[in-house]
DNA sequence: TTGAAAGCGGTACCAG
DNA sequence: CTGGTACCGCTTTCAA
């Protein structure tokens, strides 16, 4: 069977239909035989222009729904620079807290009817600047980086020059990390003052050696640790290095390297993530310290695992989903009303006390 | 400044770069133009066809090089009809089982050179109907419906109508939800197996009245309760209805609504999902019974919940991992290759003794 | 209010 | 091995 294209021959398309392969999807032109109009009135009916009878708009629409037409996105694509697509990448969503702002991310954005393409870059400089290369090449209309990673470590400035150079072609989003740049748009969640007060709490509480445990050099880590610091000096204490614990977000990794350890001394301690907080709990049950009595411990991030461990954890509740929805909100505006908007926000945290710590 | 495209001047795209807006990213004419060669040697050099002298294709490679030369995927879409990309569906992307599914999945694709749109579609029928449609029409080259809950409830057979549908213009492949059709490929944990086995085990141990814990009418907590009956039956136990327990993957509302019953006695619990398993356990906590010597219990998914609890979790892992691998394994085969592929894979599970069971 | 036609940036077939 | 060119399906000016 032959179609030639000079003399489209419309209704065959049941024949394909029925075959169960339909070949060729309906398109605009199609619609417009069928309708008798041009293809110029079809594609103003469907993208809403205003410019176009009542009767012949309604004729066009019978027939669009008739034959459940719906136009080629590619074609729209290649003619508009753009598909409506908004880059998602994370270093990995299995992390309940990616997890987390990913859903959050993509509901707010099929709300406004963009879809989301999504990269798991993985934890390595060089993984991260090729996805984001990746990414660029697929001409998403924005790019969104999720997770504190993406701001660097705080040492080499350099390293994130991909990211200003990204946003020389595509405006870049970050939740929770901040670069400095030209269309670079930051939300952040006040990891400073939340941690600053956390430690205070332990502070009025009568203990001496909270022990900071972190997990990662990022922009937030960065700020809690600073936070620690800053709650320390307000009470005149010092700052010890062997309290700033480095360690992985993992409960029996954190968990064996407190035990491996033979003269340090805590009777607190203020962790960056939950699994890290859980770490130190486990710890405790092992060496039949009793907490919080003898030994307090907050998590961050409130997420699941602070309900599921026991007793249950004090933990930081970042604000993930106002973090998301005011990105996603800005984003809108400035793709779509091209409105100028802020490139840091700010959110403040808010504390969930269980019974991991006395206060 | 007018750029003709009879005559276009390329060299002056450097005046928009450096101007900061990169108005025209440079495309195949320029190259062409660039390398002295047509537009459609250059696509050959893209697409690597072997029928390119060596000479022309070291010399068009430089200036594509050069000009960090990008093929636009929009126009590639539109001829081939195809972005090499994926739509990948989940109920809910925060449910940590779905999402280490993503994270595969997504691995997984972005080594074959796949890129993944991704949807939450969340619980309900009409949404999930709604979001395959959406897909469908974002032209992707196979669908992946991640969670049993889109095999339907196994009261409506039409509930998965949708999906014989879809699969009549895409391939779907189903990650542990079984729906019968052309061109739907299934993939699942033998959680059937799995939970024999289980409750084999507490029967084993003496166990009495196993308490069987689901949340949901999903393919594959049938499974696992047909598994559970096997069990019972195979050992000449009667199936009480009193002792299938219906309820949310959800700790504290687990937890409360075992706390409401008054006359409910059980020795041990056949939880289809960890939550719900650390909700019975959070039960016995609160009412002083004693893990797992007077109460055993046994999660599902292996999740990070099963190790942030105290004691630590007996769980079926689901080998997801695998599950995930082999279907992109499968999708490469019949998209790149053609080959025929089976439409239903079970994998089988493996329990993970920890200290909530005695066996 | 409508239609004709020029792109958008590739791919792939057909000649040479 | 290479070039010319007809699509792919839609958006958007420009005329009518």
């Amino acid at each position: 069977m032959i179609i030639l294209d000079s003399e489209r021959i419309v209704f065959d398309l049941s024949v394909f239909k029925e075959s169960g392969r339909e070949d060729k999807a309906i398109n605009i032109y199609d619609i417009a035989k069928l309708s008798g109009v041009s293809i110029a009135t079809v594609s103003r009916v469907v993208n809403g222009s205003p410019k176009v009878s009542p009767k012949t708009k309604e004729k066009v629409l019978a027939i669009m729904q008739e034959h459940e037409y719906t136009p080629n996105v590619f074609a729209r694509g290649l003619g508009l620079d753009s598909m409506k697509t908004v880059g998602i990448i994370s270093p990995n969503i299995e992390d309940h807290y990616m997890s987390r702002a990913v859903a959050y991310l993509e509901k707010n954005l099929h709300y406004y009817g963009y879809n989301c393409i999504l990269g798991c870059s993985g934890h390595e400089q060089k993984e991260r600047e090729a996805y984001v290369k990746l990414m660029l090449s697929k001409r998403i209309d924005t790019l969104v980086l999720v997770g504190s990673v993406f701001a660097g470590n705080g040492k080499n400035e350099f390293d994130t020059d991909y990211i200003r150079e990204a946003a020389k072609t595509t405006p870049v989003f970050m939740i929770n990390g901040c670069v400095d740049g030209n269309n670079i748009y930051c939300a952040c969640a006040d990891d400073f003052h939340a941690t600053f007060e956390v430690t205070r709490r332990f502070i009025e509480r009568g203990k001496k050696r909270i022990l900071f445990m972190f997990n990662s050099d990022s922009f937030s880590a960065r700020q809690k640790m600073a936070g620690y610091e800053a709650a320390l000096s307000a009470a005149g204490y010092p700052i010890r290095g062997e309290l700033k614990f480095k360690t992985r977000n993992d409960i029996e990794y954190t968990r064996d390297l407190l035990l491996a350890y033979k003269n340090l001394e805590f009777d607190s301690v203020v962790a960056t993530d939950d699994g890290i907080a859980i770490g130190a709990l486990k710890y405790a049950k092992i060496k039949g310290i009793s907490v919080p009595e003898d030994l307090s411990i907050s998590g961050y991030n409130d997420s699941i695992l602070a309900i599921g461990c026991e007793p249950e954890m004090t933990s930081v509740d970042s604000k993930l989903g106002v973090l998301c929805k005011t990105t996603i909100d800005h984003m809108i505006k400035l793709l779509e009303k091209g409105e100028e908007i802020d490139s840091y926000i700010s959110v403040p945290c808010n504390i969930v006390k269980r019974r991991t710590t006395d206060f």
